[in-house]
DNA sequence: CCGTACAATATGTACGGACATATTGCAACC
DNA sequence: GGTTGCAATATGTCCGTACATATTGTACGG
């Protein structure tokens, strides 16, 4: 555990990318050492562990207290990820009542699917369909393909209930931890506007998103969000970057 | 210049404060001091000059380098912030033509908006219409009202030539630092669909902007975007904070 | 068993020193 | 005027010391 003196990257930096790796690969879960420990582990000055953690710690993945230690902050590894949590975070913090309505769940054939997660065209997919509500209204219909090899236990899961990832994870030992989102806006469907609740003319937000656990994708979804309940609002202000987060209480912003 | 040493407030922490005020009054702008010299203003170590300035410089508004000092960075004050900024600096990155076709230039009361700039319902508006376009193809609809006793010398500007933000700071002596936006889904008018190269059926996203100078209101903005040429898309990794970026070239993504 | 006091633990703040590294300026030489 | 070498300048890295502050654990007394 020796950082290699000779090795023009700093001392700082080589610490910072060790701890990650092992933060990365769960040795922290249970505890994180001491900035003694490190001293010790790795043969540098206490100025040079605080370096490290200060830097690993920009992302906020650690909470440090004094008399008490570090602990790794759970919520990140809880969180999944983008515009989608931060819709429902946003519906989590307004007060709103959440529920999912179950629409379909079942075996599904799809090859453009397939191939967007690196499958044969004709390999089995699980079809997730919900409508998402909030205080008993409508806010998004949610479609997911996740392949079936992995999914399969979630065949019988109760999704009104119980959030994906978390079934993803508890009953298929897989949590994405990667990935990527695009959102467009769309002229629903006739039946999209129905179960949604919108009126001819109104548009939506389409986001889609693949998910990747550990380099492999494991989830195509999209979401068709009712664009009266679902803005994107940014605030800006010089020198601090802008941050773009997920509305879904629009009427907060009408002036 | 001296720091209160019985403040409960850390000294690193009220250095900060204070360089962050010397740095909005514009006391940098020539020349930011070095580390020595703050070691002898401030009557500090040079460890907590160091501290502070860490601090400060979390916004990356500052560039240290060895041998050569520390310089308050430029583009942090020309940039002009938010989706709009994302979206023109992708169009630019992507190496295509931008132009402005001008539709509308002239004086124009609206009360709606004047309330909204913090106006007089009856006060006198600069109203801007133009079309954006990357490639010769149009792109987006920018409409913009800024109160008339801040820009009127506007009323003659060739915004075909020049930004907006660049006429604003150069004619009027105002540059907008804060401010918000939100951008919903929409369905455009049949006047903007034939503006914009559009077909029946297809939706837009609608940006709207208020952009503030020294706390006061100086601009709101509506901008209807083809969705088609423009995306939201956002890379995600655990432990990294998600980044939402516009991005004018959606052919890129597609699978 | 509960409350209080104190010790142990662990991070935060602040000082000082030394050397490395990169850039710029200046002087000397061709 | 251009080039080279060295000194001056300025930040980066790393070490060490000391004390402050907040939390937790333990022992003792009522």
């Amino acid at each position: 555990m020796a950082l290699d003196r000779s090795n023009p990257l700093p001392l700082w930096a080589q610490l910072e990318s060790d701890l990650k790796q092992r933060l990365d690969a769960g040795e922290f879960d249970e505890r994180f050492p001491t900035d003694h420990e490190l001293v010790q582990q790795y043969g540098v000055s206490r100025h040079t562990v605080r370096e490290a953690i200060g830097h690993l710690n920009r992302s906020g993945i650690l909470r440090r207290e004094r008399g008490r230690g570090t602990v790794v902050n759970r919520t990140e590894f809880e969180q999944p990820l983008g515009a989608l949590y931060s819709l429902f975070g946003s519906v989590e913090s307004s007060g709103a009542v959440q529920r999912s309505q179950v629409l379909e769940l079942r075996e599904d054939i799809n090859p453009t699917i397939a191939t967007q997660l690196e499958l044969a065209p004709d390999a089995p997919l699980l079809y997730l369909e919900r409508l998402r509500c909030a205080d008993d209204q409508p806010l998004a219909i949610d479609r997911a393909w996740l392949p079936m090899e992995v999914a399969r236990p979630l065949l019988t899961s109760d999704f009104e209930r119980t959030a994906l990832y978390d079934e993803l994870e508890q009953r298929c030992g897989v949590r994405p931890n990667a990935g990527w989102e695009r959102i467009a806006p769309l002229l629903p469907t006739p039946e999209e506007r129905t179960l949604l609740d919108m009126r001819r003319g109104e548009a939506a937000f389409f986001l889609e998103r693949l998910s990747v656990a550990d380099g492999r994708p494991i989830e195509w979804r999209t979401t068709t969000i009712r664009g009266d309940r679902y803005r994107f609002v940014s605030k800006f202000e010089q020198g601090v970057a802008p941050a773009m987060v997920a509305s879904a209480n629009p009427a907060t912003h009408n002036a």
